[in-house]
DNA sequence: CCTAGAAGTCACCAACTGATGACATGGCCC
DNA sequence: GGGCCATGTCATCAGTTGGTGACTTCTAGG
């Protein structure tokens, strides 16, 4: 699926476990976790798939792993308040999905389904997701915003994930952009 | 799982069928494509797992069969139009997600990772979701107001699925509620 | 009553998965 | 240079899955 990610690397452990956690990351951000198998990640990382359980313990410590390395919210909360929505909107209207950003939705969506991962992205989700968005917004009713947020960040990526964007043109994403951007906006600051 | 939905069935094709297809539809919305299994459904249905394949060709063909005869969007689309919002908001916010009206949505959240599943998914999503939406709200932009339409009833799904609602306690359900119906409200007629 | 065929069951297969223990190999320190 | 231990590989296992063909059993029609 794709070129080995650290051409060069003799017998450096930590740098195999980068190169394992890497393609794990991809391959359950793009395919879930049901849908990766350990050799599918091994290949990837141009490893033995032996190695994965001997280093992460098993596919289940390996996904915790990914998710608690990987990118978080923050990223989003980064910069000027009052442009949140539109900095936003813009990644889950106009990005495309390829996007490293994206990957921590991909990841929740993609295996949220599996028992084995789901315990995690709950987890995950409340801990570095809610949390640190609920903080951000403060106030009494921040907990609802937070939750209405997720619900527009989430099905925006969802309906993007299952119609990879066939049904809008660039025109009628921009305009998508725009009013998520408003909802967002409002969300954030406006009245409940 | 669950208890047998025609206890009195004798060599019945016909019946057999349907006692199938509604086992396959719960264990679908509950669990997810990949994390069912043929013998689960046959369990479920009380009968034997070769009947599955002998009856409707395959899994993938099942699921299709489960997406084609199940409910679509029309249900909600049903009833006074200014009080759209009000009633999907109910339904995603407050009441038990066991409804049969969430089906359709968890059959979609829980199985679009899944390869098989995931181009069943698209066209029936397109067809019976989409479709009657676009139709039903009218006027130039109705593709973009469907999609916003369906991202927060994807992500309000989403949202109760990952976190079974752990996270607000009833006032919050309640202001989350209105919040969502306001919103519905604004896609449906308000300016996008 | 009896048989033909539908309805349902059983045993089994091949493919795949995650995991494990035995083995090979290379780099580092003395 | 030589041995030791971390690093990596191989063969293999047990479990599960969807699927198939041969078999049994029950019902309907004569």
């Amino acid at each position: 699926m794709s070129p080995p990610l650290s051409p060069v690397r003799t017998r450096n452990a930590a740098a195999t476990r980068t190169a394992i956690l890497e393609a794990a990351r991809r391959r359950f951000a793009h395919e879930g976790y049901d849908q990766t198998g350990l050799r599918d990640i091994a290949s990837d990382a141009g490893v033995d798939a032996a190695l994965i359980s001997r280093y992460f313990g098993g596919k289940e410590e390996l996904f915790e792993e990914v998710l608690t390395c990987g990118p978080n919210i923050a990223e989003f909360l980064d910069g000027d308040r009052d442009s949140f929505g539109e900095r936003v909107a813009q990644m889950l209207a106009v990005e495309p999905m390829r996007e490293e950003k994206f990957e921590l939705f991909l990841i929740m969506l993609r295996s949220a389904s599996s028992p084995k991962a789901a315990e995690a992205i709950r987890r995950h989700s409340h801990d570095a997701f809610y949390q640190p968005l609920e903080t951000w917004l403060g106030g009494d009713d921040a907990a609802v915003r937070a939750r209405l947020l997720s619900c527009v960040m989430m099905g925006a990526t969802m309906n993007r994930v299952i119609h990879e964007d066939y049904l809008l043109d660039g025109q009628q994403r921009q305009e998508l952009c725009e009013a998520l951007a408003r909802t967002l906006d409002n969300y954030v600051s406006g009245p409940v």
